[in-house]
DNA sequence: AAAAATGTGATAGTTTTGCTATCGAAAAAA
DNA sequence: TTTTTTCGATAGCAAAACTATCACATTTTT
């Protein structure tokens, strides 16, 4: 199986395939890059045209709004977390140790597999941490639902929710469990860097603390339930 | 005590105290109705004038933009909460008890408590679960957090913790763990009902599925740290 | 090879949003 | 009563979000 083709996204969510022109790929590469820099709300079609020497109107060619871009930018990120649970835990058959793996892989502690996107990985984990719940808080949710434009995240959520279900086949809530774990692993390190009160995670520093405060909550809710003790 | 007194926002929030005139008062609670039917993102001080039969000029005189409009909103919200909070736990000495009644407040599931602030309870839960991450997912987090205006959830989210403490004082994440049930009250019943993949606790139709995962979340998290076993 | 269709980036708009300067009436203070 | 302050209204600007259209090149068709 190709990996290109494999985390490539959904059709519908660019208007043109940014990945067929020099353009296309650098109002990713490049925009990714200053969306990390200033953030969602400041980031502009605008500001990008101008630091790649085009105009806003032919990155509206690419992309409808910088919602979309957004959104395409992130199922880049679902994708490339879910292959890299797949390939991670490929050989191996034990419950724990998977749910192990997955762990470190969502809280970004995993080595990055190789790949050929030329994207800029730390700031799409920036980008995943602090702008993805915009994707989805938005009134049109339900319309972008229906192009199926949040299948990536759900179906990361749900081979999450897969992994918890073989290991304690009778936990009654595995996918509310999964996305607190995706969502968690996102929050608590930007909790950690900016409100450090609502969180125990500390700072850089030890970046440990998110892995064990998700390991404990997962096997502490799932053991009750588990196939057999550990 | 006095109710308005104690849940009233920080000044600092607003340019002027809204509550102070009619006007103030009609862009607060027509400005919370409004917001809460387009979302944050289309909601504007000039669609809130048209509504209010004003000027935008005269929206800005009292907030220096929607952003904070929202921070005050929410701001209302965490008062009423921890509030509710407080005045519900005054009489429960039991760890155990305290932390189901808490859970049921942070889930919407528990009364509203008398109040005279006239703001229409329900759109104000609505933005609490859809809008709520944006006050503090924006390049500006510091700076807002400089002036102190994130210290209502703080405190909630601290009291939180401060009972977990209570229950399983060993417990190395309590607040995270807080704020982790905090997040998740609002933003499980949003993707039950927009995302349902994403989650196990059903549409509106059983609403008592959050609190189950919440509370078998927190009590297999702590049980194993309490300070008796129950 | 000529003509038609298509793709692509640039130009030049419009509308909406976010915000500010200023004015005049009314209320409060002196 | 005069003066000051407050408050809502008017008007307008700059940036952001989005669109219509053009010119040219490439590809496809005949």
């Amino acid at each position: 199986m190709n990996l290109r083709f494999t985390i490539r996204p959904n059709e519908k969510l660019a208007l043109r395939d940014p990945e067929s022109s020099e353009l296309g790929r650098k109002i990713v590469r490049q925009g990714l890059i200053l969306m990390h820099k200033i953030g969602y709300e400041h980031f502009t079609f605008r500001k990008l045209a101008a630091e790649i020497d085009t105009k806003e109107a032919s990155i509206y060619r690419y992309f409808e709004n910088k919602h979309r871009f957004l959104l395409y930018l992130l199922t880049w990120h679902w994708n490339i977390l879910e292959y890299t649970v797949i390939v991670s835990l490929r050989n191996s058959y034990d419950s724990v140790e998977k749910i192990r793996a997955l762990i470190r892989i969502v809280a970004n502690e995993a080595p990055d597999l190789d790949d050929e996107t030329g994207l800029d990985r730390n700031a799409l984990h920036g980008i995943a941490m602090a702008e993805s719940s915009k994707v989805y808080l938005i009134k049109e949710v339900d319309e972008v639902n229906r192009e199926q434009l949040f299948k990536p995240y759900k179906d990361l959520c749900g081979r999450i929710a897969g992994l918890f279900g073989e290991y304690a086949p009778n936990y009654p809530y595995p996918r509310s469990l999964a996305s607190t774990v995706l969502e968690m692993a996102q929050l608590q390190p930007y909790f950690a860097h900016h409100l450090p009160a609502l969180t125990d995670v500390g700072k850089d520093d030890d970046p440990d603390k998110l892995i064990s405060f998700l390991e404990n909550l997962v096997f502490s809710v799932l053991d009750k339930y588990a196939r057999e003790k550990s």
